[in-house]
DNA sequence: GTCTGCATGTAAGACGTTACATGATTCT
DNA sequence: AGAATCATGTAACGTCTTACATGCAGAC
């Protein structure tokens, strides 16, 4: 199986919003979404050249100034439905590093989505579920005060995955 | 510049705290620090050898059972000079996917090291320029409240980059 | 006129995941 | 006897970063 390509949704997500070029792409990234996921120009210029391949954006040439060409893409029918499908697609899993969940509901426009309950129920699940693991490994591994001290490091990053957990518990529950 | 090539650092910590075959530093990964850092054993064998090459681990045969034969790795003085010079290097920059600094911390071992106050301080204060960056961002962004709908998602996500640095700080400030 | 930013692209290499491959050990 | 786990390794592929490369536009 191959890997995932969420390079994919994302810039089609972001043309769903406004048609833009590569390097409104790029800024995009840098601003918006940088705290979720990155990718550099390199990234994004060839995988655009993908997209449209498969017929799931197309550009048209825009003048800057005088003279200078930029390429201003469009996603089409085919692209939304391609996006919408791994959008309302549910997680059956999470992954701290690569946060797929957060960036699906960024992609959500509109506040009063009927689909937002949905999600952000199975994925207090998935986090709840979570949190009850890391504590359980807390209380197997440090119930007994001595061994904070014996294994601090370990200690510490345990307390911080839990904390991690909560933080993303509460911002759920907010939604 | 090469790419950072954190992992030879986290195998010499791990192979600093014990001895260790590279499926015990595989299992290391999944139930000690997988919440910060993911290796599978195929990128682990292979940075083993080039650890081993560089002198800065060496390895010895040991049998299981009857024959079969493990190969357990020991950290040499060199390779315990080059994990310390990283992990007491000053951070510039935090990276919310790749934590570089919670594995720093992971591998002191010791509650009472004067290192780690100073560690700590360091990573507040960028942290704390970080969170104080995103509150700007809210109020440019968000201080009309009708902008929450408009872009109802992007709002989501600056909440959630707040919160989790909060939470960061706070755990910071626990230590 | 020079500097910063806009704009696009490719190349090389490093990093990470999945799949392929094999065999021994331990538990039920 | 069979299943799960221990144990080690390579191959293929996909992703991501850094560096190389070029040129126009706008501000001062």
């Amino acid at each position: 199986m191959a890997q995932k390509n969420i390079l994919q949704y994302i810039i089609l997500g972001l043309l769903k919003q406004h048609p833009k070029t590569g390097y409104e792409l790029k800024q995009s990234f840098e601003n918006d979404i940088g705290e979720f996921w990155q990718a550099k120009h390199s990234q994004i210029y060839p995988e655009l050249k993908k997209l449209e391949q498969k017929k799931l954006i197309h550009h048209e040439i825009e003048i800057v100034g005088t003279k200078m060409e930029t390429k201003k893409y469009y996603i089409t029918t085919a692209g939304k439905d391609y996006f919408l499908k791994w959008q309302f697609l549910e997680s059956t899993d999470i992954n701290p590093h690569k946060d797929e969940f957060t960036l699906k509901l960024y992609f959500i426009e509109d506040k009063s989505d009927p689909h937002i309950k949905t999600m952000v129920e199975n994925q207090l699940k998935l986090h709840i579920d979570k949190l009850n693991h890391l504590n359980e490994r807390e209380t197997i591994l440090f119930s007994d005060k001595e061994d904070i001290n014996n294994a601090y490091g370990h200690y510490l990053i345990l307390k911080k995955a839990i904390s991690r957990e909560k933080d993303y518990i509460d911002w759920l529950g907010e939604i």
